[in-house]
DNA sequence: GTGATTATGTTATATTATAACGTACTAATT
DNA sequence: AATTAGTACGTTATAATATAACATAATCAC
């Protein structure tokens, strides 16, 4: 049986309310931050808040120049640098198979991360199923290689931009 | 039970007969090529040859070096010309998290490429586990996701970079 | 051999990311 | 509120990765 929109991660949802969205993820990552003494700055609100504006992952010379007609007038170090403490954060992930950034659904647990990367529209979903991490975490067992982190990037078509 | 080192991929066998890993490489590449009626050139060959100098990977401009100290003076664009045909071939893999590219273990069988990367050595072993590549489809179609390539990146430590 | 196709050469530049060093802000303590 | 230690940000320069666009050369099909 075919899984209902309502059951599809928010990225994939067309008409999800993403101000929610965005509104979440602010709040959430006040929060974490408040709770693990880690300042999350105008700069860094700023650029996460430009993180979350879609699913789809933004570069970070994007976010440079939303920052300038912003009226900042950052140079690339800034902003790589606020997407390092993001990153260090957890609040967002990379995608190593687009050079771009895109904020992270679950910041307050521990988990590696799998997106779905439609090729189309440019969306990505961040789904964590165990099934996944799982069977990464038993083949590396087998090879005696300790784990310290995955990077599982699906490309594909989104539901939305396969014809019916 | 411990895998035995015998039954560990090459790349992780540190005594293992390399100068074979070369050949098999090369002679298989030219085999799936003629099969194909792809054209393996000189400079592809000089390119494959030198993505398996090692199983860590390399990137485009260590390539482009390689080549210069051969005498050959190729711009970038030359060697990504050849690194995309090899792509094509399926002959090597891109490591997106790394920026370099690496031989493919198993060019003539299709599949997705589930690497794992050790931090320390640099060494990339490649695997390919029906229950990782089946748990991304799985989740895929449960999200009505249509994939045309997987990404399984894992970094960590290898065997062989472990204190025992 | 001629023309079509494919591969490579060449110039220039785009894109992504970091090193190194200086200044300013913040927080804790006097 | 001044001192100071630590953190964040500004600034300059450059490194590292990758591609666009067009010219030439090699190869293939006939």
């Amino acid at each position: 049986m075919a899984r209902k929109e309502g059951n599809l991660p928010a990225a994939m949802r067309r008409g999800h309310d993403h101000a929610r969205c965005i509104e979440e993820a602010m709040t959430l990552a006040a929060e974490l931050c408040a709770r693990r003494g880690a300042r999350l700055t105008e700069l860094r609100r700023a650029v996460l808040e430009f993180v979350w504006q879609s699913h789809a992952p933004l570069g970070a010379y994007a976010i440079l120049d939303m920052l300038s007609a912003e009226g900042r007038k950052p140079m690339p170090p800034t902003v790589y640098r606020a997407l390092d403490f993001l990153l260090q954060q957890k609040l967002i992930h990379r995608i190593a198979s687009l050079n771009a950034y895109i904020g992270c659904i679950d910041p307050g647990r521990p988990h590696s991360g799998q997106h779905l990367i439609c090729r189309l529209c440019g969306t990505v979903a961040e789904v964590d199923e165990e099934a996944i991490s799982g069977a990464i975490a038993a083949s590396a067992r087998d090879l005696q290689f300790s784990v310290e982190h995955q990077t599982v990037e699906v490309t594909g078509i989104c539901v939305n931009c396969v014809p019916d």
